[in-house]
DNA sequence: GGTGGTAAGTTTGATTTTCGGACGTACCGT
DNA sequence: ACGGTACGTCCGAAAATCAAACTTACCACC
């Protein structure tokens, strides 16, 4: 593994949610797709790979595994809070990918309850601004030190 | 590869970020560390990996790299507009892994023009209201199609 | 002019992960 | 009994990742 690494609340979120699939299987459930075959079918992601994803976002507290129907015995994954709470990062990525990636129109569009096409921003909590790369410094460092595994176990 | 896969720009921001390291990368660019052996230390990353990742994140166009010296040949990296463009998403991650992930106090702080310490939050670009998991719905959703490749050349 | 150090990678060979297709299990409908 | 659906697991092949050693290019000191 890694010798050294800072610690770091991204690094640490990334550990949960940085694997390949994970994020578009969230984004999946978030959209409604709650049943296995259907976010393989609609992530791309092989049926043993998002398998062990959805255990491990499960375990993390991501999601939550629920059961629906006794016979036949059939799943679907619901998003917890916490799974919730990544809606900010799921709709920056979307938001990026939208202005630097993706060519053509957005080919996903959300509606905020307040009517408006959902045009997510970032803005500071104490005064409201948007925040701005250059209106942004970093007071306190997260130390760099060695480390025996940066990544989740699973 | 895959068969099928919906047409996102969050599967298209993540071909483009979202491999393992390339967002700590990023991260080290924007808290100052600019030089190669500096991200290696910061990251914990494999050096051949992470030289991978800089070249392909200079080749999306979220980094620059620039040489600082001649004699010696020396280089560093700069977040593009477009890398600089990512920071609601690292400050996302990082504000979810302070909640979620990360015991104890946050490990890293930034402090807004403002003059507060950051908390980012995540509002409606119309209305100013934050956005909340259950206020945002889909209104079109981007097709499902069959895929050749999900992942980034390189 | 030889030794040691720094910076930015590249090479190497072993390990780990991912891939996609086939298979298994449990049930339902006809 | 046969076909279909849902939710995975298993398999061997292919690709990605790992850590350490090596390379190149320069500078500083003795």
């Amino acid at each position: 593994m890694s010798r050294t690494a800072r610690e770091c609340s991204i690094a640490n979120a990334l550990a949960v949610v940085g694997e390949r699939w994970s994020l578009l299987a969230l984004r999946e459930v978030m959209l409604g797709a709650r049943r296995f075959d259907q976010i393989v079918e609609n992530t791309g992601a092989s049926r043993d790979i998002l398998a062990a994803r959805l255990r491990s976002l499960v375990a993390a507290g991501v999601l939550e595994k629920r059961q629906y129907s006794e016979h036949p015995p059939r799943h679907e994954y619901l998003a917890t809070e916490a799974g919730r709470a990544l809606q900010p990062v799921l709709l920056g990525l979307m938001d990026w990918g939208d202005r630097y990636v993706t060519a053509g129109p957005p080919p996903t569009v959300w509606r905020h309850s307040c009517g408006a096409e959902l045009r997510p921003r970032c803005v500071c909590a104490s005064c409201g601004e948007q925040v701005e790369a250059n209106g942004v410094t970093p007071v306190r460092l997260g130390d760099v030190r060695p480390v025996t595994d940066v990544r989740p176990t699973g």
